[in-house]
DNA sequence: ATGGCCTGATCTTCAGGA
C-alpha cells in the first residue's frame, strides 16, 4: 500500500496537478492539507471518477483537511475531540479514516504565528488535544499513523540553516516538546529520505529562489505506531512535485507499507 | 533544469502562510 501526506496550499489551484499525480504516483491513500475550500467546493466528484473516495473536513478559505482513499473509507471523524479552536471558533484542521487495514488522521497544526502570539499558545494546546485524541490508536495493535502538516521542525537539521530561525516559531523548545510528547503515546517519526541532497525537506518558501536554493524545512510529518513503522518498507519527499509553475509550496512526503 | 510569492476573498488590496 502507498499512502502519502501533502499540504496543497489550495486543492482548487492545485487540482491540475493533484489529479495525474495521484495515479502516476499510485497513491493509494492520501492525507491532503490545507484545501482552501469549503466542503461543498470539494472535488470529491472528480476524485471518484479516479477511483478515490474522499473524507473532508473543510469550510472555507482557510486552512482545510481531507483524506481520499482508493482502499475504503470507514470510521470518519471530522474534527479533533477536545479541539480548543482559536478564538472561540473551532477550525478545520483534522480528520480521520479507516483506509482498509490503516487508520490514519490528517492533520494541519496551527502555524503559531509568532512565539508569544495567541495563535502561539494555540499550537501548543491543539498538540494536546491530538496527543488525548490518537493515544488509544498509538498504543494499539492496528497500523496507525497521523500524517500532516505539523509545523514543528524536529531538528535542527530539518531546517536549512538553524540561525535563521532563531526566536521564530516551528523550532522552538516547546513545540519539540509537544512533538515528543506526541510521540511518547507510541509514534514514531518516519522519517523519508531525499530524492536529492542531504535533507528530506518538505517545504520550500515561494519567495527569493527558495526551492533553486534547497532553503526548505522538514515539517510534514509521519508520526506512526509500532505495528505502522514496521511494515514501512520506503518512505521519500517527491521533491519533483515542488518543481515547475503551479506547484505547491509543499512536496508530498510518500510512504510504502508491507500490510 | 528547479528561477526573485501564492491564494482566495473582504476583490485592484489584504490576511495568512512559516
Amino acid at each position: 500500500m502507498r499512502i502519502a501526506t501533502w499540504n496543497v496550499n489550495s486543492i482548487t489551484a492545485r487540482l491540475p496537478r493533484l489529479l495525474p499525480w495521484l495515479e502516476s504516483s499510485g497513491t493509494d491513500v492520501l492525507c491532503i492539507q490545507e484545501t482552501k475550500t469549503n466542503a461543498e467546493q470539494f472535488p470529491s466528484e472528480q476524485l471518484r471518477e479516479l477511483g478515490y473516495e474522499s473524507a473532508v473536513n473543510a469550510t472555507g478559505r482557510w486552512n482545510g483537511v481531507a483524506v481520499v482513499s482508493r482502499v475504503g473509507l470507514e470510521d470518519v471523524v471530522k474534527g479533533l475531540p477536545g479541539d480548543p479552536g482559536y478564538e472561540g471558533v473551532e477550525e478545520p484542521r483534522a480528520v480521520r479514516a479507516t483506509c482498509g487495514p490503516v487508520r490514519v488522521w490528517s492533520v494541519y497544526v496551527p502555524n503559531g504565528r509568532e512565539v508569544g502570539h495567541p495563535h502561539y499558545a494555540y499550537k501548543l494546546q491543539w498538540f494536546e488535544a491530538l496527543k488525548a485524541a490518537v493515544a488509544d490508536d498509538a498504543a494499539g495493535s492496528r497500523p496507525f499513523a497521523v500524517l500532516g502538516d505539523y509545523n514543528v521542525a524536529p531538528t535542527d537539521d530539518d531546517v536549512f540553516d538553524r540561525s535563521l530561525f532563531e526566536g521564530s516559531t516551528h523550532v522552538t523548545g516547546p513545540e519539540r516538546a509537544a512533538l515528543a510528547a506526541l510521540r511518547e503515546t507510541g509514534l514514531t517519526d518516519v522519517v523519508p529520505r531525499p530524492l536529492k541532497y542531504d535533507h528530506p525537506f518538505t517545504y520550500w518558501d515561494y519567495r527569493q529562489l527558495g526551492f533553486p536554493k534547497n532553503r526548505g524545512m522538514r515539517i510534514d510529518l509521519v508520526y506512526g505506531n509500532a505495528p505502522f513503522a514496521k511494515a514501512v518498507t520506503d518512505a521519500y519527499v517527491d521533491r519533483d512535485e515542488r518543481k515547475g509553475k503551479g506547484a505547491s509550496d509543499h512536496a508530498p512526503v510518500v510512504v510504502d507499507l508491507d500490510v
